[in-house]
DNA sequence: AAGTATGGTAAGGGTAATTGGAAGCT
DNA sequence: CAGCTTCCAATTACCCTTACCATACT
């Protein structure tokens, strides 16, 4: 941003609909946007809420930061030396006392080059910083993160794959290419300029770590599966022959590279394999205690090289040391006490009270301190992860929802001992009250006032919207026609929400997909005025689909019960609560549209609400759909496929839970987490509200819903089209499970669902 | 020629899921 | 004792970071 004087205190640059820029002595360029357009502008006013600040680091023009979660910037470099950009602003800022009004909602354009790129991001979505340049050291990270910027690492969640596979979908179509390994793998570096900057796009991680998980989600070399006794041979003679060329001997073996490097490193010839020996034990000890300088008795769980360990102990590799150590050895030395039923419990508790947003904010070492059952943090994390599998659905659901499920399962394991022996295969929808399509209309309601108590800089826009059930849903021979739920502005002052919804079942219960005529655009559009919109920030799994969680379907059965429908983007909150009695309306019936997005820091709805946990006998769950029978469920298909496609999921259901029981013995019974967002009153919600920064606010909506006898428009459906991680394309190929299609491709799971719901 | 951006590799710490042996139960 | 279930240590395919190198570009 050279094109402002960087040694002026602040300097006005572009004022665009009450918005300025102004650059401040770093050289950082700050926006301010005031709620509307009355306010002027002072950018000296210190009283200025930092909500409506946004700073674009002026680094270099690839570095723009948004202070604020609730506003969103691209700036998109149009050339390398070009210093002009383009910066699409959507800011929510906090809701008027009253009403809605359009100063609410600010786009900002400023357009100084004319050369707009087709794939320029989502027109306000966050361009991260890390995400445009090729970071590779800790002090690349460090720096960056003192400067406020968000750096991910670690397993990528698929919240990150989703917008890496959308960015990628949209890079794709925008060039024409059909397959994205054309660019990957045959492309010139120079042919595919700029590719992997682009699909960074939103996601908070250095180019090389996006580069490496393209390349290994592309490379039909990697997640081969297991090596067959021949290969290991083979792999044997390679390696003598071509030493560390890990991509020669991948190459020889079909094989990625780090694939034969990692295999490599599990096969020592001096190898012992099965139960250690107690010499080894000691060893083993020794070792570890001499190389972290530590003595028998202490916990030793970090900083231990177990290349070198392994060297030393001899008979085993390294895997097997630290397996071995971290699981076993050291709690036994240092006097560790047996796991319990009871440890089981605590732990549950203990990872309510840290009160996480994320399973990936636990501090395992923390957590595990002092603890003398707890064999290791990275054991107690392990141990975690089978407490999770008692719940079923646990991949779909939020994870305070997982939470409050499992304590939930193990009270009730407490209070009712019996309801393991329950064996009638609690998966089953025996009453199946909801085993078909549900039928819904929904409708937008005036907004409202929100109560004017906006505690945070997060407060978004609220709009009420109502979705009411247009037929009772008895079986799946249901016209399809009244799958689609339509959505119409009606008389709403302000806001129009898609025109069309097509509600389809998942693969997981109580989960749909919202799918809309791409003709939207991304998944959500709320129109205001021409001057001011307000589009989603980031993508959801694709373009054309939301997912939509709903909780006890059977009261989606009842016609006279209002349903809520609540999107959520980093930059709209779409909260709706049921016409009459806020505080036990929504408890009745509810369905939930959540497009997941986490780049913005939005609060988990689960955090703002209580949640139910329905077991499965109590709850009838909705049957699930797989997305390949989606992909074929367009609306003039016939009801037979959907009858024989129910039929498969309810298979899949029962399956799933008698595995689960079978796998999850200490678990009474498998359940199912319903996504269940009670209302409560408004001030418990502000409550609530008020303890982050993530603020949600319910809005009333007292008047009503506004009314619509709009027919279905079919032609505006679009046959889902799905992105799926191509990992699993080379797996599933017949199969893509909403859900769950991220999953490992090998686990049985995955395998019983795609042979229980493919459709071919 | 030096500096920088980008692309690439090896090493190794780690995770998540399966496998299989032993103990327990009927 | 057979035939299972259950438990959990061991195993392993795959993931990710870090450090470092190569090359093209500025």
């Amino acid at each position: 941003m050279s094109t402002v004087e960087e040694e002026s205190d602040t300097v006005t640059v572009e004022t665009v609909n009450s918005v300025t820029l102004t650059q401040d002595t770093e050289g950082n360029l700050i926006l301010h946007c005031p709620q509307n357009e009355t306010d002027e502008i002072d950018s000296e006013d210190s009283i200025e809420p930092p909500n409506k600040r946004l700073c674009l680091s002026s680094e270099d023009d690839q570095s723009i930061e948004d202070s604020t979660p609730c506003i969103s910037v691209v700036a998109v470099p149009l050339s390398e030396n070009d210093q002009s950009f383009e910066v699409t602003m959507t800011a929510t800022t906090e809701v008027a006392e009253d009403e809605i009004t359009e100063g609410t909602v600010t786009q900002i354009q400023i357009l100084q080059n004319e050369q707009l790129d087709d794939v320029s991001p989502l027109g306000n979505e966050e361009v991260s910083a890390v995400s445009q340049a090729w970071f590779t050291t800790k002090e690349d990270k460090d720096s960056l993160t003192n400067k406020g910027h968000k750096w991910k690492q670690g397993m990528w969640s698929k919240e990150e794959i989703d917008i890496l596979m959308s960015n990628i979908e949209r890079y794709l179509k925008a060039r024409g290419i059909k397959d994205a390994t054309e660019i990957i793998f045959e492309m010139s570096k120079d042919e595919r300029k700029d590719f992997y900057r682009t699909i960074a796009w939103g996601l908070n991680r250095p180019l090389f770590a996006v580069y490496r998980r393209v390349l290994r989600m592309y490379d039909d070399r990697n997640h081969v599966g297991k090596y067959t006794p021949e290969e290991i041979e083979k792999l044997k003679e390679l390696r003598i022959k071509h030493g560390n060329d890990w991509a020669t001997i991948g190459a020889a073996l079909g094989r990625s590279a780090s694939s034969v490097k990692d295999r490599c490193r599990l096969m020592k010839d001096t190898c012992n394999t099965g139960k250690w020996t107690e010499e080894e034990e000691k060893r083993l000890a020794e070792v570890v205690h001499e190389l972290t300088s530590t003595e028998p008795g202490d916990i030793v769980t970090q900083g231990v090289s177990w290349a070198a360990v392994a060297e030393r102990v001899g008979t085993r590799s390294e895997k097997q040391c630290r397996s071995k150590w971290l699981n076993y050895l050291n709690w036994k030395q240092s006097g560790g006490t047996e796991w319990t039923k009871e440890d089981e419990i605590n732990l549950i508790l203990r990872i309510a009270e840290l009160d996480v947003a994320d399973e990936n904010d636990i501090n395992w070492d923390l957590l595990a301190e002092g603890w003398s059952s707890v064999r290791s943090p990275q054991w107690l994390r392990s141990k975690w992860w089978t407490i999770k599998r008692q719940i079923a659905n646990h991949k779909d659901v939020s994870f305070p929802v997982l939470i409050k499920g499992l304590k939930q399962l193990h009270e009730n394991q407490k209070n009712n001992p019996t309801l393991s022996e329950n064996k009638s295969g609690p998966g089953v929808p025996n009453t199946n009250t909801n085993s078909s399509v549900q039928h819904v209309q929904i409708r937008v309601a005036r907004l409202e006032e929100n109560t004017g108590i906006s505690p945070s800089p997060m407060t978004a826009l609220q709009i009420p919207v109502q979705i009411t059930h247009v037929s009772s849903t008895e079986s799946s021979a249901a016209s399809v026609d009244s799958e689609t739920i339509t959505l119409n502005s009606g008389t709403l002052q302000a806001f129009e929400i898609l025109p069309s919804f097509h509600l389809q079942p998942t693969g997981t219960p109580g989960t749909y997909l919202l799918q809309t005529s791409s003709s939207q655009g991304l998944p959500l559009t709320l129109t205001a005025s021409p001057t001011v919109t307000l589009t989603t920030t980031a993508a959801p799994a694709s373009p054309e689909q939301i997912i939509v969680h709903a909780l006890s379907p059977e009261h989606l059965l009842n016609t006279n019960d209002n349903v809520t429908v609540q999107c959520h983007t980093p930059s709209v909150i779409i909260r709706t609560v049921a016409t009459e009695d806020i505080t036990s309306s929504i408890s009745q019936a509810e369905l939930t549209v959540d497009t997941d997005i986490r780049s913005a820091d939005l609060a988990d709805p689960a955090d703002t609400f209580p949640d139910e946990i329905h077991h499965p006998k109590l709850t009838s769950e909705t049957p699930p759909f797989s997305d390949a029978c989606d992909s074929k469920f367009s609306d003039q298909n016939s009801t037979e496929l959907i009858d024989s496609m129910m039929v498969r999921t309810e298979e899949e259901i029962s399956v799933s839970d008698l595995k689960q029981e079978e796998d999850s013995p200490s678990a009474l019974a498998s359940a199912y987490v319903t996504e269940d967002l009670e209302s409560p009153t408004i001030e418990e919600q502000v409550d609530q509200s008020t303890i982050d920064d993530e603020t949600i606010l319910i809005v009333p909506s007292p008047r009503g819903f506004i009314r619509t006898a709009d027919d279905i428009d079919n032609e505006s459906v679009l046959p889902l089209t799905t992105l799926t991680d191509p990992i699993l394309h080379h797996h599933q190929e017949e199969s893509h499970i909403i859900g769950s299609s991220l999953d490992s491709p090998i686990s049985e799971d995955s395998k019983d669902v795609e042979d229980l719901v493919s459709c071919h």
